[in-house]
DNA sequence: GTCTACATTGCACATATTGCAACGCAAGCG
DNA sequence: CGCTTGCGTTGCAATATGTGCAATGTAGAC
């Protein structure tokens, strides 16, 4: 399709994995030295890679900004990033941060456990989560204005990943009733039969559900109903990050206050 | 050099600004549709771009995930993030976290003051920083062994910003002499006139100085002195990061522990 | 000193990329 | 309704672009 394209992202790919010899490029290519020198020249003058003193090329510091560029856009992460890291802190757990960006939803930042990094999720920010076999994607479909529900899901084929997977519309429409009766909801190994979540709604200024908090576990360490016991914490720190983000919560019980709705107990 | 990679390049940065429709791709390109339309295809199938269903084209998840794997890859990044959320919320001026990597010192966290949003400081995570006008950049500087000093230093071209900067070997010099005699950073306008700064050194297991942790305000909002009175904290946020990566302080007065006979005059 | 191994430059060739023109498709409007 | 307008998409021929080769430059090993 665009031959020299592919391959300069080709050896962006490898250049983030690990350095790379000009000759170890051309290599990977199949193409002669001279051509891979000026691929890599080129990206090298968008700071997108960066020669090391040794002549190897590794990632550049210019991808690093533009990905920030879009996602410090989304002011939500530099909101929420410090009671992600406080929840994380106290349950132990992996925490994540998801958001409708488009038509898919993209976690936007995560916090390992530092203990067990043993055992690494396979989520990475920047990538997108399946829209219905995920607690986060769930719960923001959950609260998505129906006609934006039925454009996200329109394209989607199900595929039943595990036993748990709500594979049809039937019982993922019921799941999502479920889901807003609550206020949250799991992910009982859905797309991973060991991986287990509970993930919270996180609103904006208007109240729209915009993004979602989850915790996360695999099935060694704990399973859903000890997942679960974070419940509140979680539901406390979703709320943090809308208020954070403006979201002024329904009417509370106590009238006087409304500024500071954020309750329960802590 | 390299013309349609130049042009990805150019429609990927654009991409990161503002969403980009084909026959706005094409104008700033000045090229034909049909070529941008194939520029940003490739772009697609990479995941560097991705269409919105408005059929314009934001930037993609694939390349967060790329720069995420260069930034999560350093380890230091998660292991700080949370402290210095508790420094910025604690001292309530904005926090960076900047690391040498290769020969150039990069910012590879930054916390913004979500009171101040109004005045954003120009840094940016990815960003290379003044290596010689900035407080981390010195921090770092004084306390690297004397030949990478030199490596780093040797294609500087030294540039006076403003009043303040050290713009040459020996005012730098004595300001690095200074640094390591008190153990702590400032930057007094010295790149931007109204922009002030502490820094504190990070170490890692064996010791050595990877990175350096800093406070920054605009005059308006503090001068130096007051800056200076978060320093304690400061120093306290730094040595719980490095404590993390392994360090482990030279702590006793007890003069019997010889691995550490770095830092003063080297 | 010569020898490798590697990066880099200049140039002729041909391939991949380009622009064009035609087409499809939806929205706006008389 | 049917015309127009604006947008994205496809096929194809021309050539500008990127390519490989061979020669040169550079650094380190022996």
């Amino acid at each position: 399709m665009a031959q020299s394209i592919r391959r300069a992202i080709d050896l962006i790919r490898r250049s983030a994995e690990h350095p790379l010899s000009l000759t170890e490029a051309a290599d990977v290519l199949g193409v002669h030295k001279s051509t891979a020198l000026r691929i890599l020249q080129t990206l090298e003058s968008a700071r997108f890679v960066r020669r090391t003193g040794a002549g190897t090329y590794v990632l550049g510091s210019g991808l690093i900004e533009l990905s920030e560029l879009a996602l410090g856009s989304m002011d939500l992460r530099q909101f929420a990033a410090a009671h992600l890291r406080a929840l994380q802190r106290e349950t132990s757990h992996t925490v994540h941060l998801a958001q409708l960006t488009g038509d898919e939803i993209i976690y936007i930042d995560k916090v390992d456990s530092p203990a067990f990094d043993a055992v690494k999720l396979p989520s990475r920010v920047g990538r997108a989560v399946s829209i219905y076999a995920s607690a986060v994607g769930k719960t923001i479909l959950a609260y998505l204005p129906s006609e934006e529900r039925d454009r996200l899901l329109s394209p989607v084929v199900f595929e039943r990943f595990t036993d748990t997977t709500f594979a049809d519309h039937e019982s993922l429409d019921a799941e999502l009733v479920r889901i807003r009766e609550l206020g949250w909801a799991t992910d009982n190994g859905e797309h991973d039969a060991y991986v287990m979540c509970v993930a919270a709604p996180i609103r904006d200024s208007r109240g729209q559900v915009i993004a979602a908090a989850s915790i996360t576990a695999i099935e060694v360490i704990a399973n859903l109903d000890q997942l679960k016991s974070n419940l509140p914490r979680l539901l406390e720190t979703a709320n943090q990050i809308s208020c954070e983000l403006g979201y002024t919560p329904p009417s509370a019980p106590s009238p006087d206050d409304p500024e500071d709705g954020r309750s329960i107990d802590e």
